[in-house]
DNA sequence: CCAATTACACAAGAAGCTTTGTTAAGTACG
DNA sequence: CGTACTTAACAAAGCTTCTTGTGTAATTGG
């Protein structure tokens, strides 16, 4: 806080504007530099934004009027010289936005404050047999419910941000799934929308995970990650500078069902679960999981089978990591437990067949990763409407 | 120009500012508005920025003062009723750029003014033998002679984009080539700002490739670009979102020596050429377009050597498509002459194999494609000084 | 030649920021 | 314990820029 500025990459429509255009842009300013800081002077503000002590003064006290800052009285332990100074602080729980992820079997559902701070999350059972409106009345009540945890009406929500499986198109429409019955040609936006009265956001889910990624998972501080997501199915998202890649037809990471053999990789897992135990009945991730299970306790060729399925995994990624070149790949879903397991031999295809080869890590957010990514995408967007 | 906003995306920092800030706002905004619109009037612009008319005023004569407008006083044919208004028009020769595309065997360069109009061209010989200064002096020369062309001094070019192959870092030093003989760890933004009194950029040629094609090419309208380039070798170019990708180490579309076979697609062309021909020794490129003119002419081997050769591009490029799904695929480079006999095949691999087939267009700029890049590149770099 | 229409020009006023000066509230040190 | 120093808070004056409003200039149509 000492004289640098806090400098944000920020999109904003060349604009012209009135005198008021200043006071908004200086009191955005403010704001997001007394977010990052947490808790600053007066003097600190002015200096950080730029702008003159008064000036500061009079919009700090127009932010606290408004509920945006709060001045905290307690006394700071390293007193300077002077007159003490009052500090300020980014009154976080002004605005809350709420994250969904919407599974085959499980919803989730969590509620954070303006800081990003989860101050309430739960889940909920779903089934395949779920028709769609008993889905979206599901996912409504447990939104309604997280938001009562945290002390709120869902219409205080600035946001309520939604992934769900399929390709999302700009609107909000489910334009294909093929995991969940009948969700293709849903519109999902419309629907949630009608039964949350708050702003309803969705998007793919993997575009979600790799932002939950960038956020506070492995991938913190790396604008260009490759995710992969490995579990009962295969899943991709990708970060391009530091924003989700949406695609042309918002169909970017459908890698599922094309014809190539790269992305086929369950087959290893698969045949080595039917070879090991033929009469039971296994879903690719239940024999994936087998699979590793035994691979941890030393089965030599349960270890050759996950080597497999990771080489193959490794393979799909090369097509991807040369022509994108990104700084790191992060393994999501329920196979990232494997661990070096799966990572380990990954990274050893990538060490070989790139010229720059990513970093390979598991991700440690686990299955609250869509939901994470959900909120963070609702506070992009609640952050949009603050610093406006 | 009849009320509606010209809206245009711009990164801007995250600013506060005085007032005159505002001003600096104002003027870009109608600046910019003038530039596309091409001739409007006071009111036309005080309209389109959402400003008063003493301001549109006094911004334009300031404009007018500094060079970068001025009247044209040529009557218009369809006279309203009133008083007539002074026209006004962007003055595109305040300012010029200069485009440099950097071969083995050519040297290119072009001249455009600020609103990309082309007003030099040039090109030298290059050759392989030539030392690294020598074929440094080379360039400036060109950009010098292609300068004086338009009647300019390099000194009052705003930008010189150069495009060259290899891995080129943020700082313009070449990280890595293998085509230019000793270009690796060439630091060539400093080497020609250190011939040229101009701001030199240095970026990859397939990135300027493709910014060639969103700009004046095959994919203008089209933000999600893949560009393939073929001839003496293959290279990529991504357009993301409307802007070239970089990545992470600005290795992006290197897809030159990856160990993996889709992209190692020459075999089945230099094989047919060895079988008609075994004497002849040839390049990759010789060998391609031997085989694409006997195709053309009806050799059936021939035709099957192309179609192999195209549909090895196809599967490399469903590796990309499935997961970027961009809107269009570009081919680029010499091969892109042989027209439907190499995009036909490769459409139709990319129809039968993705979810959502890009469109697959040859691309019809030619060999300049990479200087013409560069200028928009330099002109992306001007733009951001004016309207800052 | 006059009315209607449209654009230009100037003056007054409002909003916002900065600078300058004064007062208030602490600490450091003799 | 009191004086001097340091820093913050407050107030007033002045500058820049934009807007609104009123009057003037230039052209067309009847």
């Amino acid at each position: 806080m000492e004289g640098q500025t806090v400098q944000v990459e920020v999109s904003v429509r060349q604009q012209s504007g009135d005198a008021s255009l200043l006071r908004r842009l200086n009191s955005a300013a403010i704001l997001r530099i007394l977010r990052e800081a947490g808790v600053a002077t007066l003097s600190e503000l002015a200096r950080a934004a730029r702008v003159s002590r008064p000036t500061a003064e009079v919009i700090v006290d127009e932010l606290v009027a408004e509920g945006w800052a709060e001045e905290c009285d307690e006394e700071q332990g390293d007193r300077q010289r002077g007159r003490p100074a009052k500090r300020f602080r980014f009154r976080a729980s002004a605005g809350h936005v709420a994250g969904v992820g919407i599974g085959a079997g499980t919803l989730r559902a969590m509620v954070a404050d303006l800081n990003g701070t989860i101050v309430a999350a739960a889940e909920a059972p779903a089934y395949e047999a779920m028709t769609v409106p008993e889905r979206l009345d599901a996912v409504a009540a447990l939104v309604r419910g997280t938001a009562a945890d945290a002390g709120l009406a869902v219409d205080r929500l600035a946001a309520v941000g939604v992934g769900t499986t399929g390709v999302v198109d700009g609107a909000g429409r489910v334009v294909k799934s093929v995991i969940l019955p009948g969700w293709t040609g849903l519109d999902l936006q419309g629907e949630l929308a009608g039964r949350l009265p708050a702003p309803v956001l969705v998007e793919n889910d993997m575009r979600l995970a790799v932002l939950a990624e960038h956020w506070r998972g492995a991938a913190q501080g790396h604008d260009d990650v490759v995710y992969l997501f490995t579990g009962h199915r295969l899943g991709l998202g990708l970060l391009v500078g530091g924003r989700p890649h949406r695609g042309a037809h918002a169909a970017s990471g459908e890698i599922g069902r094309q014809s190539g053999e790269h992305w086929q990789v369950f087959r290893h897992l698969v045949g080595y679960a039917m070879e090991v135990e033929p009469g039971e009945l296994r879903s690719h991730q239940q024999a994936a999981e087998f699979a590793v299970e035994r691979a941890r306790a030393g089965d030599g060729r349960a270890v050759r089978a996950v080597r497999d399925f990771a080489r193959n995994l490794g393979e799909g990624l090369v097509t991807l990591v040369n022509p994108l070149d990104p700084e790191m790949v992060v393994i999501g879903g329920s196979l990232a437990r494997a661990g070096d397991l799966l990572v380990g031999p990954i990274q050893a295809h990538l060490d070989e067949c790139c010229l720059y080869p990513p970093k390979v890590v598991a991700s440690g957010l686990g299955s609250d990763c869509i939901a994470l990514g959900a909120v963070r995408w609702a506070l992009d967007h609640a952050d949009h409407l603050l610093f406006s």
